[in-house]
DNA sequence: CTTAAAAATAGTAATGATTACTATTTCTAA
DNA sequence: TTAGAAATAGTAATCATTACTATTTTTAAG
């Protein structure tokens, strides 16, 4: 099943491009819908799926149940708001990932690939506001 | 409204502690009918929610979608495996945690509260059959 | 030991994100 | 140009979880 080109495909990716906050499946199905009025939402969720399978997209799930969609690969971490929900980019370079993935792997009996995580708290903007 | 005694309440949370393998709402509530047998499938996923709201239980979102429970409330991580989808325990002191924490908090204009952190890999168990 | 109000339960229906299905349309290599 | 593979739109199905409601438990006070 060779991958075949598609116009809805190329739409998405370029849309979830243009955007830092992290759409859901459903938020990209409304966006896109404006320049591509019958595109479904079935769509959206297969493609979203297969650009992560392909790693050409990266899947977020944040821990509120809906999967979150990030266009940028490089690593690095989010923040997750608990006040507001917003998922937000963290800078910061990947010596603390490497360090704890070999720090655990040191006395581990299987074989630790990496991990994912997610920080919790007060975002910026919601800060302010207090 | 005050928290009141149930006794489903306590053999859900006496069954999740005999236990180390984070097992899912539906595997609580499979086991707790054998020695309750009209135990309702809606009084578990209630009961687990209600005792990991009071932090007498974690829940935790290892991305299979599924909820898993774990009565060790300590702080520990945990190793999701990538063959068998197992969830087990991981040793390791809270240093790194702390210090990950500290690290994102410098330079962030919110307030990191905490992470969460899952690892993928292979596990023991999964590695030894190879 | 009653009893009455609050809380919890069992059983069932509803929700909501995601996936599966299918007839039709779009791609693309020959 | 065309034929077969892949993708789509639209809809139905799935499945973990939550909501609803009549009934049962719990518990504190008389």
């Amino acid at each position: 099943m060779a991958l075949k080109y598609s116009r809805q495909r190329q739409v998405i990716k370029d849309f979830l491009m243009t955007r830092k906050d992290h759409p859901t499946a459903d938020v990209v199905y409304m966006n896109v819908k404006r320049e591509y009025p019958n595109i479904s939402l079935g769509t959206v969720y297969r493609n979203l799926s297969l650009l992560a399978n392909l790693g050409e997209i990266q899947r977020l799930q944040v821990g509120d149940g809906i999967d979150h969609f990030d266009a940028d690969t490089s690593r690095h971490y989010h923040v997750v708001c608990t006040k507001c929900g917003s998922v937000t980019d963290l800078a910061m370079d990947s010596t603390p990932y490497d360090e704890l993935t070999n720090t655990v792997n040191a006395d581990f009996e299987g074989i630790i690939e990496g991990h994912v995580t997610y920080f919790y708290g007060i975002c910026g903007n919601c800060h302010k506001k207090l």
